[in-house]
DNA sequence: GTCTATAGGCAGATAGAC
DNA sequence: GTCTATCTGCCTATAGAC
């Protein structure tokens, strides 16, 4: 891994750890073993920092996004792989890297704004998609545009994974998305 | 208003906006109008701002819910209502304190986590006995127990007002606590 | 209770040598 | 690309006068 990407995981688990106003240049240098001023090199700001953040975070999502279509087979499989990869966040001390930026919205260079923006459309889509074709094979039930349910099921997993991460009860984490998960399932 | 009051509103509007890592005594001083020195006379630490921002937020809330109980007759209503307050922090365009610190809880004063944490406590408390009440009066349906279905709604209306948040969009907010509120009504 | 003054430290950022 | 050295500004916090 050369310097740059060492940077940028190095950020990443600092921002979805402590948020991006709550660490600084001097943290991200002692991780990767150079110092502050070289970290300019990289980037030239913090806010250029943040942006490039949001563009690699998002293309991971996307990664893991497609690694899901591929590896998974049915709707409710998928949703649960995607309620796993919360999950695996928050069994590292973390949460999401863009669920943590959307509260500090208003403290953010503009610029890093409309790539937030991006992210969250991304996985909104990706949720329509998967709950449009789970109902259209029968598989789940659920009354209304897919598209308001794909935020539902995004704005829970962002919420439960906040609300665990005050309580540290994992268990509690579980159930709260398995009842996500029961709700599209057709009952029979 | 007094001014220790008036610090402590001033210090919650700005930890709901920028979070606890995203303003200083200045801020809260200019606000106020005294200096940052004053502001010591009142809380010696931040950390001690913090400790008192989280019970006057909790008192606030108790307050709200015990005015939902006694204004609201029915079960909806009272989750309405409920809804209803984070839509009015997010038109105010803030988001819940307590949502906000718990993404912040790595950096916390110790002293601010017991404290946090009941606040998610009382609130899932409350809603686990709406929604069990609803329930046993027929007007509310859903499979297992209330409180992991309070701890869902919970769950949702944090993350709809940090996906709110970072979208902007309000209307997507209202159809996705609709959602919310439609999943528990007794279908008939 | 509020003030001025200041301490001591850390923030993000820059200049220029190697 | 990384370094040392430094800048400027802000941070929380304290001392002590009024």
């Amino acid at each position: 891994m050369d310097t740059k990407e060492h940077i940028l995981s190095s950020a990443q688990r600092l921002v979805q750890q402590r948020g991006f106003n709550g660490f600084s240049y001097a943290d991200v240098a002692d991780e990767v073993g150079i110092r502050k001023a070289s970290l300019h090199h990289h980037f030239a700001s913090k806010a250029d920092l943040g942006v490039a953040l949001v563009e690699a975070y998002t293309a991971q999502f996307d990664q893991a996004l497609a690694d899901i279509d591929r590896a998974a087979t049915t709707a409710p499989e998928k949703l649960k792989a995607y309620v796993a990869i919360y999950r695996a966040t928050l069994n590292s001390d973390r949460i999401c890297m863009c669920g943590m930026l959307a509260t500090e919205t208003m403290t953010l260079d503009a610029a890093m704004l409309p790539r937030l923006k991006r992210f969250f459309v991304r996985n909104t889509e990706w949720l329509a998609q998967l709950l449009a074709e789970g109902r259209s094979q029968g598989v789940f039930a659920f009354d209304g545009a897919a598209a308001d349910h794909a935020r539902a099921v995004l704005s829970m997993l962002q919420g439960a994974s906040l609300v665990c991460r005050s309580s540290g009860d994992m268990d509690a984490f579980d159930r709260t998305t398995a009842i996500l998960v029961n709700g599209f399932m057709r009952k029979g």
